[in-house]
RNA sequence: GCCGGAGUGGCGGAAUUGGCAGACGCAGCGGAUUCAAAAUCCGCCGAGGUAACCCCUCGUGUGAGUUCGAGUCUCACCUCCGGCACCA
């Protein structure tokens, strides 16, 4: 029998909404918690099936601690700018306001249905002016400690979306979102130091409970110790520095590349060389990341016609030019190695340059030539007085004598970059600067001026926050951005002067940097928030996620973190104790074929299974074929399908159907929404299933079976209460049972292994749902157990039982460690290691005892077979296993 | 290519320090209920052999190893997923 779902989740959200059961409140002398979740973008597709994943592991986990005696902060927000409701504006001139307003108040109401325990008064949204001013106040303490700052780089500037992306947002040289084409092309850029703080953001992870998360970072940032070596330009008065990671090979470095973009090239760059060189870079420059891996392995370079002098044994080595430098990096020229590069090894192969071994490894045999270079350590050769010692030795020996010399100095280099972060749109915060500039007139009123953007002014802080202007027309295209054309806004007087504001605007992550800090005391106007609000709750103690965060975000976010450290606003040193991903959840479709058969106007199709092993790929278009004949895929809903004795077959042709788990998406009609999943089968249901489906971390397909099967497992729930609980005392079978579940429920939402927390609920219904009539006591240990996960049924259940609400506020039950163990138990035995008997033993019977019990089993005697046991192996408790 | 993670029934998954592989759920099969169906309830459910019951053999991606005993530990390999990708 199926309990009404509707009625009764609708009361008790009206319920927790009414009574704000709950509000984050500090209570003295209790613990904190302070769990937080990544807070949405409101897009204009509303919440999909991943969102309530780690919002449900959270809010499991923050009601089971409430019930416990915690105060729990656990807030929600908006991480509110971003591109699709600016592309929406441009499109319909729409104000992005206007749709970010309705987005939210969607996702809102989504959220509220799922029965999440947000404290709704703390909500922030990115795009308020009161969050925005604050925004702007790091930002200018940012640029107080020289931390801001801008420069004049080649940036990824895409022109279908008008605006620079970051480094990070471009992938195989195609914007992240849209995936649009992207060019470099030098533009003025407001720039964040992080790469002042990666040695501190690599070393503060050590301490952090994260995942794998770590790793990335630690890759991303890229730390590498190495030497700077000067090298004399041969015939001019110029020197070049180069950065390396093995000057124990120095001997071995036969020539030099100079990156194309560096500031050097074409200055040293002979007369000769000079038409060819300047070709090269400014084709180098041009290119976008795409063109370069794609056009990919080969190794192109110029020689510049110059020559270096290596600094160890004055011999003149030649000076290319090649884009396999990036002038980024380092100091933008390297020594080549090839015997001991493969990058360098390929170069000098292309160009027919010397290749000098000068490190004997174990892979290295005398006089063979080298097919690829020798990168592994081994013994310096080849080295003058510092042949036979260890690469390691070498390094330092070789740095040393460099620096004796004064040709060159030990260097730690980071792969991580600067933060590129300006945006070039209307929809973010306006960056709080302004310029002197030069005018003949009134510019708002179209006089010709020039802006002098070398002398940077930061607004005051109390004149934050530097609102959005007004715009007819959000269409970009101005490399300065949409706001360029809000001229009242733009051009201002100051003291009979005028001045420009800066129209570059923040990117979207600005706001998610710190929003975390914001909820700790979201509408205080005077403070970004108070001390008193911090040191209740900081620092997060349970951050859930996803992955595709892993970097970026909580990079930035850090980063922020440990300036607003230095400026002593924050007193931890780190903002999120403990990371969690939710892994993501995917569709399921069942794929057959059809092959097209007969010719134009009287095609028809053929099914084919969707197991068919008869397919052929053409080699040339990448097309599937069926016996030459060209073949599409078809889909088939979950839904749809007959199985039939475990195949899984189309519900009107005959045809066998292969099932397909991949990431959802409209065309295979796998889309799971979770507002259907809600109005059909409850909120309940919906949270208990998603955590029911494995392991939070893990990728999973959704399957609306299982969902369905958690609806059942609720509605027997339901039953049992139905049928009247006895206040009769339990028999022990029964309270063993309700003990160890209460053990194991709590103990696997500390763990968040939530999924085997439900099927211990599961198991104690079912045995529950076995007896007449189910004990009060039991019952209600089930209730409470259960409420973390299907709150609503469990407040229904618990005033049911004659208890006052909210069951929210209920103790979380405890356990009698007794009763989860037992005195008893049923031990394997084994011959030989293999299972031939089971006996019923104490839990600490002595061996003896055991050994005798065993040998009174009659399959055990039948399979020794007469032979006595010559070793017995006991493990009380676990395990008997006779030798022979 | 490099770095991480994972491979267990028809499917999702369980097995907490090496100790009864497959908990729990889905699907499937059989039965009860029903005029019938849905819903619900009960039973069976890794493969093979034998078969009234019992019992035997094999089985956690592949191959080796350590151990009385390996899904779990070690080595090599294969496959899939995620990240990075000329960072000198």
């Amino acid at each position: 029998m199926a309990y009404d779902h509707r009625v009764i989740e609708a009361r008790w959200q009206g319920y927790w909404e009414q009574h704000e059961t709950f509000r984050a409140v500090r209570h003295p002398g209790r613990p904190k918690l302070y769990v937080l979740d990544m807070f949405p973008y409101p897009s204009g597709h509303g919440l999909h099936v991943g969102h309530p994943e780690g919002y449900t592991a959270t809010d499991i986990f923050t009601r089971k601690k409430r019930m416990q005696g915690y105060d729990v902060l656990h807030p929600m927000g908006w991480d509110a700018f971003g591109l699709p409701a600016e592309q929406h504006a441009i499109n319909t001139g729409t104000h992005p306001r206007e749709t970010t307003r309705k987005n939210i108040d969607h996702f809102r109401a989504q959220l509220k249905r799922l029965g999440f325990a947000y404290d709704w008064s703390r909500e922030v949204n990115t795009t308020d002016t009161g969050y925005v001013r604050w925004t702007q106040w790091i930002f200018l303490q940012l640029f107080k400690r020289g931390l801001a700052f801008q420069g004049e780089v080649p940036v990824n500037w895409c022109p279908a979306l008008g605006t620079v992306l970051a480094n990070e947002e471009v992938i195989d040289g195609r914007s992240e979102r849209g995936g649009h084409p992207v060019v470099r092309q030098p533009l003025r850029q407001w720039q964040l130091k992080i790469t002042a703080y990666a040695e501190r953001l690599a070393a503060d992870l050590a301490g952090l409970d994260w995942p794998e998360t770590k790793q990335k970072q630690v890759d991303w940032i890229g730390r590498s110790e190495g030497a700077e070596v000067t090298f004399r330009v041969a015939d001019q008065e110029a020197e070049l520095r180069v950065y390396t990671t093995r000057p124990d090979t120095l001997f071995g470095a036969t020539y030099v590349v100079i990156a194309p973009d560096h500031p050097l090239t074409l200055e040293l760059t002979t007369e000769a060389q000079r038409a060819e060189v300047t070709r090269y870079a400014e084709v180098a420059a041009r290119k976008s990341d795409l063109e370069r891996t794609a056009l990919g392995k080969e190794k192109t370079g110029v020689f510049t016609g110059a020559y270096a002098i290596n600094p160890v044994n004055d011999r003149r080595v030649p000076i290319y030019t090649a884009d396999y430098v990036l002038g980024s990096y380092g100091t933008g020229a390297i020594m080549a190695v090839p015997a001991h590069d493969q990058r360098d090894f390929e170069f000098a192969q292309a160009f027919g340059l010397p290749i000098v071994q000068v490190v004997d490894t174990e892979r290295s045999s005398a006089g063979q030539e080298l097919t690829e270079a020798l990168s592994e350590p081994g013994v310096a050769m080849g080295s003058g007085a510092f042949d036979g010692l260890s690469t390691e030795q070498a390094k330092k020996e070789i740095t040393r004598w460099l620096v004796e010399r004064g040709l060159g100095e030990a260097k730690v280099n980071y792969r991580l970059r600067d933060w590129v972060f300006s945006r070039q749109r209307y929809w973010g915060e306006p960056i709080p600067i302004y310029f002197p500039m030069e005018t003949d007139g009134d510019p708002t009123q179209g006089a010709a001026y020039t802006i002098d953007y070398s002398r940077p002014i930061a607004l005051g802080e109390e004149e934050l926050p530097l609102t959005l202007p007004e715009l007819e027309d959000y269409h970009p295209g101005d490399p300065q951005g949409p706001l360029a054309k809000a001229l009242t806004w733009r051009f201002f007087q100051r003291e009979g002067r005028w001045y420009a504001r800066e129209t570059n605007t923040m990117p979207q992550w600005a706001g998610s940097c710190w929003y975390y800090l914001r909820y700790l005391d979201p509408n205080n106007q005077e403070e970004i928030f108070s001390q008193e609000a911090y040191d209740a709750w900081m620092p997060v103690d349970l951050y859930m996620g996803g992955a595709e965060h892993a970097v970026l975000h909580l990079l930035y976010a850090r980063f922020w973190h440990k300036v607003l450290f230095d400026c002593g606003v924050v007193k931890h040193p780190e903002p999120f104790q403990k990371l969690v991903h939710q892994g993501m959840i995917l569709g399921q479709a069942y794929r057959y074929y059809v092959a097209l058969e007969g010719g134009e106007g009287e095609e028809t199709e053929r099914p084919i299974s969707g197991l068919s092993q008869e397919l052929a790929r053409d080699a040339e278009s990448g097309e599937l074929t069926f016996q030459g004949a060209p073949v599409e895929e078809r889909w088939v809903s979950p839904a749809e399908v007959r199985a039939q004795g475990g195949k899984y077959l189309h519900p009107t042709l005959d045809v066998e159907l292969m099932l397909v788990t991949e990431k959802m998406a409209k065309s295979r009609g796998n889309v799971v929404n979770p507002d259907e999943v809600v109005a059909e089968h409850g909120a309940d249901a919906l949270r208990a299933y998603e955590m029911f489906m494995g392991p939070l971390e893990q990728v999973k397909p959704w399957q609306t079976s299982g969902l369905l099967g958690v609806r059942r497992w609720l509605d027997r729930v339901h039953q049992l209460a139905q049928r009247g609980v006895s206040d009769e005392p339990a028999d022990l079978e029964t309270r063993r049972r309700v003990h160890r579940t209460i053990k194991k429920v709590g103990e696997d939402i500390d763990a968040l292994r939530l999924n085997t927390a439900v099927s211990a609920m599961m198991t104690l219904t079912n045995h529950l749902t076995s007896l007449p009539q189910p004990p009060r006591e039991a019952f209600e240990a089930l209730v409470l157990i259960l409420s973390p996960f299907a709150p609503h049924l469990a407040e229904e259940l618990w005033e049911g039982l004659g208890h006052a609400p909210s069951v929210a506020d209920a103790a979380w039950p405890s356990f009698d460690p007794a009763l989860c163990e037992d005195d008893v138990v049923e031990l394997a035995v084994q011959v030989l290691g293999k299972v031939r008997g089971r006996v019923q033993l104490a839990k600490d019977a002595s061996e003896s005892e055991a050994t005798q019990a065993a040998l009174a089993d009659p399959a055990v005697v039948r399979s020794l077979a007469g032979r006595a046991p010559r070793q017995v192996i006991y493990r009380p408790g676990k395990i008997i296993n006779l030798i022979v």
